[in-house]
DNA sequence: AACACGGTTGACCATCTAGTCAAGATTGTT
DNA sequence: AACAATCTTGACTAGATGGTCAACCGTGTT
């Protein structure tokens, strides 16, 4: 009976959720080779056969883990569209980017190795969904520097900066936490550091004259 | 007789050079886990264990590839010290940045990686070396603010703020060219990129009079 | 020419790991 | 209670990989 598969699905969830949670911390502190299933399985608190189970192969549960990043990713970018002006688009974005730094390192963490070894998984999705999210976003600055709203700079460097400065807390967050004397970085440091990054930001943009 | 020793010596010199060269580059591709020896050896162009004859072991040459890197890191901070200005010192230091991201890709990657995963193998520089450089960039910024020279700010958020942006460029080039038509950055785009970070920077930190 | 010493290398081994499998346990339905 | 579909899991396998080793090569010195 069918009506059987439905009635254990929220198994079927939770099980795919620990594993795929697990999966996201273990191959954000191990790379993807240096990940083994059996350190997954046991952050899980499964089996190890288990896991293949649920996913086919090692390579197909990453593959869901970074999808499930790059959703997040984008999610964000409803911040950018919130409202028509710059400096308020802007500090929503940041905070919300630097807000994905604090709760989900792990995620940054994996997307950054991913990018960094050229993408070899999901090299579509940057061709496809970022690249398209991009070109829109870059239209959007361009249309605030057309209404004299910000300074004229070429959008992309921008949007690299955004990025750059706000997921480095993420993907840094180990050699940030040494230099804080090995603390993690308190409420207040982080309300300060998205404040300073937005600030910095912020006035690095602003036309002369609205200062 | 040790002149043997002497006489060999720059076989020995050439040989690691080729082999750290290849190290850095494999390293930064598939992260300390996912690089095989063997990868490295084929780079290199020599067989693996010629590796095992100048490197004790994987890990005692990746230590080495990390330890180089630190070094050129290191050395861009004497830009930061040719000026009292910060300005001059900013820009200088910013190019110099965006220099190494451009001229070593591979390291900077592997650095990032490194630190990503807990900086396993050098965690005693971070806490050592890395620490003292900081705690003496932060004075000289601190010192410009006394001065007024600059606008009241953390000194960490903006050191944390130049290392991303700059950095971003090698760690994330990958999708940087992706983005950009998967063409590698030209000469003026690189040019573009690094005036647009120092730009966008010293126009945040400068004070508002000075505009 | 004989040597000594550093450098070179193919073959080998112990270990680790992704993935398989078959037997058994659970669970909802009738 | 009997069933069927799903889930669970210990034991196993094939292949990859870091590291070893013993024989061999090249070169400068005597």
């Amino acid at each position: 009976m069918l009506i059987l598969k439905a009635a254990k699905a929220h198994i079927r969830a939770e099980n795919e959720r620990l594993i795929l949670e697990a999966g996201e911390r273990i191959f954000a502190q191990h790379g993807f080779r240096g990940a083994t299933m059996q350190m997954i399985a046991d952050q899980a608190g499964l089996p190890k056969a288990n896991l293949h189970y649920y996913f086919d192969s090692k390579e197909k549960l990453y593959r869901r883990v970074v999808e499930k990043i790059f959703e997040i990713w984008l999610q964000a970018a409803s911040s950018f569209e919130n409202s028509d002006e710059p400096k308020e688009a802007l500090k929503l974005y940041i905070y919300e980017k630097m807000q994905i730094s604090r709760r989900h390192p792990y995620g940054s963490k994996v997307w950054a190795n991913e990018v960094m070894q050229g993408a070899p998984i999901i090299q579509d999705f940057l061709e496809t969904q970022l690249r398209s999210w991009t070109d829109g976003r870059i239209e959007s600055i361009q249309a605030w520097i057309a209404a004299g709203k910000i300074r004229s700079v070429e959008p992309r460097w921008v949007m690299y900066m955004i990025w750059a400065t706000t997921q480095h807390y993420a993907d840094f967050g180990h050699q940030i936490e040494t230099l804080n004397a090995d603390a993690p970085l308190s409420e207040a440091q982080w309300e300060a550091a998205s404040e300073t990054v937005f600030e910095v930001i912020w006035n690095g943009l602003a036309p002369k004259q609205s200062l």
